[in-house]
DNA sequence: CAATAGATCATCT
DNA sequence: GATGATCTATTGC
């Protein structure tokens, strides 16, 4: 592909085998480290979900504390739960009346910390997310965004809690990552700690939701 | 292009 | 009863 160009080439770029042999399941104390490390090192790193899968471009960290953005830091609720537990979950969560947006639990058990997705680019069981995402006229919109990425991949509540360094939903790493350069920005629609530069991304990566 | 309205519900006030 | 870690279609320049 060239640089600037878009792709409406919608065949899988690896197969789930090779994807498979190629790559290692993250372990746990992965993310039992602070969340703005957690968020800047799951990029690059591959989301998996049944027979898809993509490469994650873009992610923002939301601390606990301080951090009014965060939900953690309205305290400890049935919705909250999971961020207070041990690291390597997933806090799925429901906004805006559509959409779900999924993040996976950071910081070791008992302080609260997540790492938001917020943008993949698309590997494998590509047919798969388009008959999830019927509206994608172009490769770039399958799953740049979080309410995309998880219609793309089938994640919804249910996998609130899911343990992501086992079962159907994990995230793995490339053995040999390509290199690449990261950028650093504030989040994208919140409105409390609206300059804090918790956002990172892939640079030059056409799938980042927003360049 | 950019700006904006509408969809639609869990959570919290 | 208001708000929100969004996306899409539509309108207007």
């Amino acid at each position: 592909m060239k640089a600037g160009a878009t792709s409406t080439d919608w065949s899988d770029r690896i197969s789930l085998d090779e994807l498979i042999r190629t790559s290692r399941i993250l372990e746990r104390s992965f993310y039992a480290r602070p969340t703005v490390e957690v968020a800047r090192d799951l990029l690059g790193k591959i989301l998996v979900h049944g027979h898809s899968a993509g490469r994650i471009v873009e992610t923002e960290a939301y601390l606990g504390g301080e951090d009014r953005a965060a939900h953690a830091s309205r305290g400890r609720t049935a919705r909250t739960e999971v961020l207070f537990g041990p690291p390597g979950h997933a806090y799925v969560f429901f906004i805006y009346g559509m959409y779900e947006c999924l993040n996976l639990v950071a910081e070791p058990e008992g302080t609260p910390g997540c790492v938001l997705i917020r943008a993949l680019e698309p590997l494998t069981g590509i047919a798969e997310m388009r008959r999830r995402r019927p509206r994608a006229r172009r490769l770039e919109e399958l799953a740049s965004g979080p309410g995309r990425l998880t219609q793309a991949l089938a994640i919804t509540r249910r996998h609130y809690g899911a343990d992501v360094t086992r079962g159907p939903l994990v995230v793995r790493a490339l053995v040999d990552e390509p290199p690449f350069r990261v950028g650093v920005s504030p989040r994208i629609g919140i409105r409390h700690c609206a300059d804090w530069p918790l956002r990172f991304f892939i640079e030059d990566n056409r799938f980042v939701s927003r360049p």
